[in-house]
Formats: C-alpha cells, structure tokens, sequence
DNA sequence: CTGCCGATGTCAGTTACTGACATCGTCTTG
DNA sequence: CAAGACGATGTCAGTAACTGACATCGGCAG
C-alpha cells in the first residue's frame, strides 16, 4: 500500500500550516511547501487545487462527519437536536487536534483569501446538512433554515474556541452559543423560533 | 477633470462582464478586457485588485446605501423594517440595471472563485449593516441576527429574480422572501422569532 | 510658458497553476 | 521469477495573474 515516503498528503498539509503559521500565507510559495514536506511543486498541485485547498483537506471528512451524524440520529428527533448532536461529533474531532486546529483558524482569520474559502466550505456544509435533514423528512424550509443555523452555532463556537486560550472545551463553547441562540429567538415571550425546527415531535435533549 | 477617454474604469467593467458573459470567467485574461476597453493589462490591475474584483465594483456604493437608509430610518422604527427599507432601494438600484445585473449574477454563479468572491461581500455587507443597526441603538445579538436575515432574505430573492426570466420586480421578491422568513419563523403560534428583531416598537411598514 | 501631478504605458520579474512525458517502486500475472 | 501494468512522483516548458520601477503624457496652477 505505501509506497514511497508514506502519506505524501499528510505531510503536505502539515509542511503548509507550519509555514503558513511562520511567514504568512502570502509569503509562503508551493515550491517551499513541497520542499519541506521532500516532494516537488508539481506534486503539490496533484494532491490540491491550490495552495489554499491544503488547510481545507479535512471538510470533506468533517461533511461525512457531520451528514452521517444527522442520519444516524433517531428519525423522531426534533431536527434542530439532531444538527447539535452532529456539531458536537464534529467539535470532537476538532478537540483532539486542538493545537493544529487552533493554529490553523489563526492563519486563515488573518488573510481574506482563505476566509472566503472558508465561507465557501461552510456553505457546503450548511447545504450539505440541509440534504441530510430532508433525507430525515423535514421539509423544506425548516431543513434549510435548521442547518444555516447550526452552522451558524458551529461558527460562533470555534471563533470563541479559537481566540480564546482555548481553555474552555468547544463542546461546552457550542452549548453556550446554541443557548444564546435561543435565548434570541424565545425573546418575546414563549413559543420560541426554534419550534420553526422543532415542531416534529420534540423530545430528546443531548445538551 | 476627464482626461483621457473618460470613465476607464466604467469601461473596464463593461468589457469584463462582457468577455465573461461571452467566453467565461477562466477563458477571459486581464490582458482582453484591457485591450478591449482601449487600455493595458497594466492599468487593469491599477483599477481593480484582481480579476474578480471588476465585477464587485459596485458593492462599496450598494453599502453604503443600505447603511444610509438604515441610518436614516426613524429610530422608533423595527430594527427588520428599517433593514428590509434598505433593501428595497438597494434592489431599486439592481432594477435599474436590469439587464447588466443579471447578467453578473448569472456571470458569477457559473464560477466559483466569484461565488466565494460573493460571499465575503455578502458577510461584509451583513456586518455594516449591523453596524448600521447598533448605531440606531439596536443591542447587540439581534443587531446582528436581524443584519443576517436581511442579507439572507436578499439574497434568496436575487437569486430568484436571477432565475426566473426577470419578469417580477426584485421589490416584489424581497416581499415575497420576507414573507417566507415570516411564515418560518412564526410556525408555531403566535409571537414570530421576527419579534426577536421587532421587539422595539413595531410600527412603520414600507412594503 | 513652465513646472507639477495624476493617470497611463512599458518592461521585467515572480509565482500560481497546467499539460506532456519520463521514471520509478510495487503489485499482478503468467 | 521475469514481464508488464499501474499509480505516484519528477522534470520541463508554458500560460497568465499579479507587482515594482520607471518613463510618458495630458491638463492645470502659477
């Protein structure tokens, strides 16, 4: 199975965090990525598109993370409960490579072009949770709008994470930020917003 | 004041959204757009930070209008009605433009180095105009929820407006829009999440 | 008229990215 | 075990996005 060095990939991503973290994006060339990573430019553009797709090769893994998550959740929850389960799986995952994740939400917070990938990446995500929650039954206007909300929540949660020392877990983090959101959305008196996502059959409470 | 053949920039914008109308965005270089607004590739990049940058030339203006017309809603007004106020002039602006604006936005969604580029402005505006918002003495969490559904309810209707053959006004479709969010959001029963945004001292409805 | 200034042109250079082709381990098949 | 087949990598040349340095041109102030 391995052939050469083993994991050309791998290294690839972690010889880009390292020097984008070190010199900036900008002052980082693909030829110096591969270098470190002993490989050459050309086989860095085989494995990504660009030179930005190298801190993004984890949200394919983390969509599968997150629509399996919501397909697995019991057909009878509320769907907004089933999207949080599924945020908290994937806040997992982020907790165990706490320091490389934390490092690389610092260097994309500080160019715009990698910003705008990562909108782009979230906006799958949220359309991608969207198909989830459909395949689950919810209809239409509730899939959608649960989903841009929970990613939302999820945004919320990892700046926090992110610019804070990152004592606190992200797991307690998107907790709090979900309750924020309820706490906006119940504002007026009762009957909050999120009975929009949760009208099916509440029940079920994974806090 | 005109010095050289006027306008360069203007004509620089035209000839951009007219190669990538005709041949696409990838199959257009910097160098033909130049040369077919009668200057060089050079004076391109002077104009505009970027390829895609030509074709968002416009969003600093339409900014600024939306924050001017949140700022100059009356301050007893609903944080969402002096939003939606906003864009309605914003999407009279569009209406003007007719048929180069949807030809931009068919333009941009073919690609998606500008769908990203759409994004961020897309955040960037959200933000000003919760920015607007705060300045009007909306608090903070709904300033910013109330700024994310506006931008939201807009784009949905863009795209709409995009889509279909054009023949209903963009004023209609942010009504229309709006109206969904509403019907969302007040699921349930009574007192709508919108409440969460309108809490202040409901009145004024510009439709 | 003269000198200043801003917008443009010219030129050279770096770097992101791509296509074509060679090479080299490894695995399969006879 | 030899002969390919095949996939991952290397090599090389080329295009095009952008940038810095410097020249030039047209109008405007004095």
């Amino acid at each position: 199975m391995s052939r050469w060095a083993a994991d050309a990939r791998g290294r690839l991503e972690q010889a880009a965090l390292a020097l984008y973290a070190e010199r900036g994006f900008d002052q980082t060339t693909a030829a110096e990525i591969a270098k470190r990573a002993g490989l050459t430019e050309r086989t860095f553009f085989r494995h990504f598109a660009d030179k930005r797709e190298v801190l993004f090769g984890g949200a394919e893994a983390l969509q599968e993370l997150l629509v399996t998550a919501v397909a697995e959740a019991p057909a009878a929850a509320a769907p907004l409960d089933a999207v949080v389960a599924a945020l908290h799986a994937a806040g997992a995952v982020l907790q165990e490579r706490r320091e490389s994740a934390r490092q690389r939400q610092t260097v994309i917070v500080a160019n715009a072009e990698l910003r705008e990938r990562e909108l782009i990446k979230l906006a799958s995500l949220a359309t991608a949770l969207a198909e989830a929650l459909r395949q689950q039954g919810v209809r239409e206007p509730a899939a959608t709008l649960t989903a841009e909300a929970g990613i939302a929540v999820f945004r919320v949660a990892v700046e926090r994470w992110t610019s804070q020392s990152g004592k606190r877990d992200l797991s307690r983090l998107i907790n709090e930020s979900l309750h924020e959101l309820n706490v906006l959305t119940a504002s007026g008196e009762r009957s909050p917003a999120k009975a929009a996502a949760r009208d099916n059959s509440a029940r079920r409470g994974k806090t």
